[in-house]
DNA sequence: GTTAGTGCAAAGGTTTTGCATAATG
DNA sequence: CATTATGCAAAACCTTTGCACTAAC
Protein backbone atom coordinates (compact mmCIF):
# COMPACT_ATOMS: atom_id res chain seq x y z
CA UNK A 1 0.00 0.00 0.00
CA UNK A 2 1.46 3.23 -1.18
CA UNK A 3 0.53 6.85 -0.67
CA UNK A 4 -1.02 6.97 -4.14
CA UNK A 5 -3.14 3.87 -3.72
CA UNK A 6 -4.43 5.00 -0.38
CA UNK A 7 -5.45 8.31 -1.86
CA UNK A 8 -7.12 6.74 -4.88
CA UNK A 9 -9.12 4.26 -2.86
CA UNK A 10 -10.23 7.01 -0.49
CA UNK A 11 -11.37 9.16 -3.36
CA UNK A 12 -13.34 6.32 -4.88
CA UNK A 13 -15.03 5.56 -1.60
CA UNK A 14 -15.87 9.14 -0.74
CA UNK A 15 -17.20 9.79 -4.23
CA UNK A 16 -20.10 7.49 -3.41
CA UNK A 17 -21.15 7.26 -7.01
CA UNK A 18 -19.17 6.27 -10.04
CA UNK A 19 -16.06 7.85 -11.43
CA UNK A 20 -14.20 7.40 -14.63
CA UNK A 21 -10.45 7.11 -14.72
CA UNK A 22 -9.98 10.67 -15.85
CA UNK A 23 -12.19 12.18 -13.18
CA UNK A 24 -10.38 10.16 -10.55
CA UNK A 25 -7.08 11.34 -11.98
CA UNK A 26 -8.19 14.96 -11.78
CA UNK A 27 -9.33 14.63 -8.20
CA UNK A 28 -6.18 12.81 -7.22
CA UNK A 29 -3.98 15.51 -8.63
CA UNK A 30 -5.64 18.10 -6.43
CA UNK A 31 -4.17 16.28 -3.45
CA UNK A 32 -1.03 14.84 -4.99
CA UNK A 33 -0.13 16.89 -8.04
CA UNK A 34 2.37 14.39 -9.32
CA UNK A 35 0.26 11.25 -9.60
CA UNK A 36 0.12 9.91 -13.10
CA UNK A 37 -2.70 8.51 -15.14
CA UNK A 38 -0.84 5.22 -15.39
CA UNK A 39 -0.92 4.89 -11.66
CA UNK A 40 -4.64 5.51 -11.70
CA UNK A 41 -5.23 2.79 -14.25
CA UNK A 42 -2.88 0.39 -12.52
CA UNK A 43 -4.58 1.00 -9.21
CA UNK A 44 -8.02 0.52 -10.72
CA UNK A 45 -6.98 -2.83 -12.15
CA UNK A 46 -5.58 -3.87 -8.85
CA UNK A 47 -8.65 -2.80 -6.91
CA UNK A 48 -10.86 -4.58 -9.36
CA UNK A 49 -8.85 -7.76 -8.99
CA UNK A 50 -8.99 -7.42 -5.21
CA UNK A 51 -12.74 -6.95 -5.38
CA UNK A 52 -12.65 -3.49 -3.87
CA UNK A 53 -13.93 -1.76 -6.94
CA UNK A 54 -16.35 -2.63 -9.70
CA UNK A 55 -16.18 -1.61 -13.30
CA UNK A 56 -19.22 -0.46 -15.24
CA UNK A 57 -19.84 0.06 -18.93
CA UNK A 58 -22.25 2.94 -19.01
CA UNK A 59 -21.69 4.43 -22.39
CA UNK A 60 -19.77 3.46 -25.43
CA UNK A 61 -16.50 5.23 -24.83
CA UNK A 62 -14.97 4.60 -21.43
CA UNK A 63 -15.48 2.86 -18.14
CA UNK A 64 -16.75 3.90 -14.78
CA UNK A 65 -15.67 2.60 -11.43
CA UNK A 66 -17.35 2.38 -8.10
CA UNK A 67 -16.49 1.05 -4.67
CA UNK A 68 -17.92 -2.42 -4.26
CA UNK A 69 -21.03 -2.37 -2.16
CA UNK A 70 -22.53 -5.27 -0.32
CA UNK A 71 -25.92 -5.00 -1.99
CA UNK A 72 -26.60 -5.98 -5.58
CA UNK A 73 -27.55 -2.87 -7.44
CA UNK A 74 -28.03 -1.66 -10.97
CA UNK A 75 -28.30 1.55 -12.93
CA UNK A 76 -30.81 3.60 -14.83
CA UNK A 77 -29.28 6.12 -17.21
CA UNK A 78 -31.30 9.09 -18.32
CA UNK A 79 -30.70 9.95 -21.95
CA UNK A 80 -32.10 13.42 -21.38
CA UNK A 81 -30.08 14.78 -18.49
CA UNK A 82 -27.40 12.15 -18.11
CA UNK A 83 -28.38 11.39 -14.56
CA UNK A 84 -27.53 7.95 -13.23
CA UNK A 85 -30.01 6.43 -10.83
CA UNK A 86 -29.05 3.46 -8.72
CA UNK A 87 -31.51 0.88 -7.58
CA UNK A 88 -31.35 -2.38 -5.71
CA UNK A 89 -32.90 -5.47 -7.11
CA UNK A 90 -32.10 -9.17 -6.73
CA UNK A 91 -31.93 -9.63 -10.46
CA UNK A 92 -29.33 -12.34 -10.43
CA UNK A 93 -31.64 -14.37 -8.23
CA UNK A 94 -34.55 -13.67 -10.54
CA UNK A 95 -32.53 -14.80 -13.51
CA UNK A 96 -31.08 -17.95 -11.97
CA UNK A 97 -34.57 -18.94 -10.92
CA UNK A 98 -36.40 -18.12 -14.11
CA UNK A 99 -33.99 -18.59 -16.94
CA UNK A 100 -33.22 -22.18 -17.89
CA UNK A 101 -30.00 -21.26 -19.66
CA UNK A 102 -28.70 -19.71 -16.48
CA UNK A 103 -29.49 -22.60 -14.23
CA UNK A 104 -26.23 -24.47 -14.57
CA UNK A 105 -24.18 -21.35 -14.93
CA UNK A 106 -22.05 -20.23 -12.04
CA UNK A 107 -22.70 -16.50 -12.02
CA UNK A 108 -19.90 -14.22 -11.01
CA UNK A 109 -21.27 -10.84 -11.96
CA UNK A 110 -24.54 -9.28 -13.07
CA UNK A 111 -24.69 -5.92 -14.73
CA UNK A 112 -27.98 -4.39 -15.80
CA UNK A 113 -27.97 -1.08 -17.55
CA UNK A 114 -31.24 0.53 -18.54
CA UNK A 115 -31.47 3.68 -20.57
CA UNK A 116 -34.46 5.92 -21.03
CA UNK A 117 -35.92 9.19 -19.81
CA UNK A 118 -36.48 10.14 -16.19
CA UNK A 119 -39.72 11.72 -15.02
CA UNK A 120 -38.25 15.23 -15.14
CA UNK A 121 -37.07 14.89 -18.70
CA UNK A 122 -40.39 13.41 -19.75
CA UNK A 123 -42.24 16.43 -18.38
CA UNK A 124 -40.03 18.99 -20.03
CA UNK A 125 -40.49 17.16 -23.32
CA UNK A 126 -37.17 15.46 -22.82
CA UNK B 1 -28.75 2.74 -49.75
CA UNK B 2 -25.41 1.91 -51.25
CA UNK B 3 -23.79 -1.30 -52.27
CA UNK B 4 -21.65 -1.25 -49.13
CA UNK B 5 -24.50 -0.69 -46.74
CA UNK B 6 -26.57 -3.43 -48.28
CA UNK B 7 -23.71 -5.84 -47.91
CA UNK B 8 -23.01 -4.85 -44.34
CA UNK B 9 -26.60 -5.16 -43.24
CA UNK B 10 -26.89 -8.54 -44.93
CA UNK B 11 -23.77 -9.77 -43.19
CA UNK B 12 -25.04 -8.62 -39.81
CA UNK B 13 -28.34 -10.33 -40.33
CA UNK B 14 -26.94 -13.58 -41.60
CA UNK B 15 -24.39 -13.73 -38.80
CA UNK B 16 -27.21 -14.39 -36.38
CA UNK B 17 -25.07 -13.67 -33.37
CA UNK B 18 -22.97 -10.71 -32.58
CA UNK B 19 -20.09 -9.27 -34.50
CA UNK B 20 -17.55 -6.68 -33.69
CA UNK B 21 -16.60 -3.99 -36.17
CA UNK B 22 -13.42 -5.71 -37.16
CA UNK B 23 -15.02 -9.08 -37.80
CA UNK B 24 -17.67 -7.41 -39.90
CA UNK B 25 -14.96 -5.56 -41.79
CA UNK B 26 -13.11 -8.81 -42.49
CA UNK B 27 -16.25 -10.54 -43.74
CA UNK B 28 -17.19 -7.57 -45.86
CA UNK B 29 -13.84 -7.48 -47.57
CA UNK B 30 -14.28 -11.06 -48.70
CA UNK B 31 -17.15 -9.87 -50.84
CA UNK B 32 -16.06 -6.33 -51.59
CA UNK B 33 -12.33 -6.10 -51.12
CA UNK B 34 -12.25 -2.34 -51.13
CA UNK B 35 -14.65 -1.50 -48.33
CA UNK B 36 -13.01 0.50 -45.61
CA UNK B 37 -13.22 0.28 -41.87
CA UNK B 38 -14.59 3.81 -41.77
CA UNK B 39 -17.51 2.73 -43.86
CA UNK B 40 -18.15 -0.11 -41.47
CA UNK B 41 -18.20 2.21 -38.49
CA UNK B 42 -20.29 4.78 -40.28
CA UNK B 43 -22.78 2.14 -41.33
CA UNK B 44 -23.00 0.73 -37.83
CA UNK B 45 -23.78 4.15 -36.43
CA UNK B 46 -26.40 4.68 -39.02
CA UNK B 47 -28.01 1.29 -38.46
CA UNK B 48 -27.99 1.87 -34.76
CA UNK B 49 -29.71 5.21 -35.18
CA UNK B 50 -32.23 3.62 -37.50
CA UNK B 51 -32.90 0.91 -34.96
CA UNK B 52 -31.75 -1.89 -37.23
CA UNK B 53 -28.83 -2.87 -35.11
CA UNK B 54 -28.07 -2.93 -31.42
CA UNK B 55 -24.80 -2.29 -29.74
CA UNK B 56 -23.53 -4.41 -26.85
CA UNK B 57 -20.72 -3.89 -24.38
CA UNK B 58 -19.51 -7.39 -23.71
CA UNK B 59 -15.97 -6.83 -22.66
CA UNK B 60 -13.90 -3.87 -21.84
CA UNK B 61 -12.20 -3.17 -25.13
CA UNK B 62 -14.62 -2.97 -28.01
CA UNK B 63 -18.28 -3.23 -28.96
CA UNK B 64 -20.40 -5.91 -30.50
CA UNK B 65 -23.32 -5.46 -32.82
CA UNK B 66 -26.34 -7.54 -33.56
CA UNK B 67 -29.40 -7.21 -35.74
CA UNK B 68 -32.31 -5.94 -33.71
CA UNK B 69 -34.62 -8.78 -32.82
CA UNK B 70 -38.20 -8.53 -31.83
CA UNK B 71 -37.80 -10.40 -28.58
CA UNK B 72 -36.10 -8.93 -25.56
CA UNK B 73 -33.01 -10.95 -24.90
CA UNK B 74 -29.86 -10.82 -22.82
CA UNK B 75 -26.47 -12.45 -22.60
CA UNK B 76 -24.49 -14.79 -20.40
CA UNK B 77 -20.75 -14.62 -20.94
CA UNK B 78 -18.58 -17.52 -19.91
CA UNK B 79 -15.29 -16.40 -18.44
CA UNK B 80 -13.81 -19.82 -19.06
CA UNK B 81 -14.42 -20.45 -22.74
CA UNK B 82 -15.64 -17.08 -23.91
CA UNK B 83 -18.93 -18.50 -25.10
CA UNK B 84 -21.86 -16.10 -25.28
CA UNK B 85 -25.24 -17.57 -24.45
CA UNK B 86 -28.38 -15.71 -25.35
CA UNK B 87 -31.57 -16.01 -23.39
CA UNK B 88 -34.95 -14.40 -23.45
CA UNK B 89 -36.42 -12.85 -20.38
CA UNK B 90 -38.88 -10.03 -19.84
CA UNK B 91 -36.52 -8.26 -17.49
CA UNK B 92 -37.59 -4.77 -18.38
CA UNK B 93 -41.13 -5.72 -17.36
CA UNK B 94 -39.84 -7.26 -14.16
CA UNK B 95 -37.92 -4.11 -13.34
CA UNK B 96 -40.67 -1.63 -14.17
CA UNK B 97 -43.01 -3.63 -12.01
CA UNK B 98 -40.75 -4.23 -9.07
CA UNK B 99 -38.39 -1.32 -8.86
CA UNK B 100 -39.87 1.92 -7.54
CA UNK B 101 -37.12 4.07 -9.06
CA UNK B 102 -37.97 2.73 -12.49
CA UNK B 103 -41.67 3.33 -12.27
CA UNK B 104 -41.74 6.84 -13.71
CA UNK B 105 -38.88 6.20 -16.04
CA UNK B 106 -39.58 5.77 -19.73
CA UNK B 107 -37.35 2.86 -20.61
CA UNK B 108 -35.79 2.80 -24.03
CA UNK B 109 -33.29 0.02 -23.70
CA UNK B 110 -32.39 -2.77 -21.28
CA UNK B 111 -29.06 -4.51 -21.35
CA UNK B 112 -28.22 -7.28 -18.94
CA UNK B 113 -24.82 -8.84 -19.06
CA UNK B 114 -23.98 -11.70 -16.74
CA UNK B 115 -20.56 -13.22 -16.47
CA UNK B 116 -19.60 -16.50 -14.90
CA UNK B 117 -18.76 -20.08 -15.78
CA UNK B 118 -20.83 -22.35 -17.93
CA UNK B 119 -21.54 -25.95 -16.96
CA UNK B 120 -18.76 -27.29 -19.19
CA UNK B 121 -16.15 -25.03 -17.72
CA UNK B 122 -17.28 -25.82 -14.21
CA UNK B 123 -16.81 -29.53 -14.82
CA UNK B 124 -13.35 -29.19 -16.25
CA UNK B 125 -12.33 -27.16 -13.21
CA UNK B 126 -13.10 -23.81 -14.80
C1' DG C 1 18.97 -3.65 0.29
C1' DT C 2 15.55 -5.94 -2.40
C1' DT C 3 11.28 -5.81 -4.17
C1' DA C 4 7.49 -3.54 -5.85
C1' DG C 5 5.28 0.88 -7.37
C1' DT C 6 5.79 5.23 -9.74
C1' DG C 7 6.12 8.88 -13.47
C1' DC C 8 7.00 9.89 -17.90
C1' DA C 9 6.76 9.28 -22.60
C1' DA C 10 5.88 6.36 -26.15
C1' DA C 11 3.00 2.71 -28.18
C1' DG C 12 -1.34 0.03 -28.50
C1' DG C 13 -6.06 -0.80 -29.91
C1' DT C 14 -10.48 1.06 -31.25
C1' DT C 15 -13.12 4.63 -33.20
C1' DT C 16 -13.60 9.17 -35.56
C1' DT C 17 -12.63 12.78 -38.90
C1' DG C 18 -10.95 15.66 -43.18
C1' DC C 19 -10.73 15.69 -47.68
C1' DA C 20 -10.65 14.50 -52.47
C1' DT C 21 -12.97 11.00 -55.31
C1' DA C 22 -16.77 8.22 -56.63
C1' DA C 23 -21.37 6.75 -56.59
C1' DT C 24 -26.34 7.60 -55.81
C1' DG C 25 -31.00 9.39 -56.91
C1' DC D 1 -26.04 17.59 -61.65
C1' DA D 2 -26.44 18.08 -56.76
C1' DT D 3 -26.08 15.58 -52.90
C1' DT D 4 -24.44 12.00 -50.08
C1' DA D 5 -21.31 8.06 -49.20
C1' DT D 6 -16.76 6.23 -49.84
C1' DG D 7 -11.67 5.24 -49.23
C1' DC D 8 -7.61 6.58 -47.50
C1' DA D 9 -4.63 8.44 -44.22
C1' DA D 10 -4.21 10.98 -40.28
C1' DA D 11 -5.96 12.18 -35.80
C1' DA D 12 -8.39 11.37 -31.50
C1' DC D 13 -9.48 8.84 -27.63
C1' DC D 14 -8.81 5.68 -23.91
C1' DT D 15 -5.76 2.40 -22.07
C1' DT D 16 -1.38 -0.18 -21.63
C1' DT D 17 3.60 -0.75 -21.52
C1' DG D 18 8.95 -0.04 -21.15
C1' DC D 19 12.17 1.82 -18.55
C1' DA D 20 14.81 4.48 -15.31
C1' DC D 21 13.90 6.25 -10.76
C1' DT D 22 11.81 6.23 -6.17
C1' DA D 23 9.53 4.58 -2.32
C1' DA D 24 8.00 0.68 0.55
C1' DC D 25 8.95 -3.03 3.65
Amino acid sequence: MTRQRTLLLDLIKEAGGHLDADELYRRAREKQPRVSLSTVYRALHLFKKMGLVEEYHFDESHHHYEATSKKEHHHLLCLGCGRVIEFQSPLSRYVTRNVPEARDFHIVDTELRMTGYCSNCRKTGQ
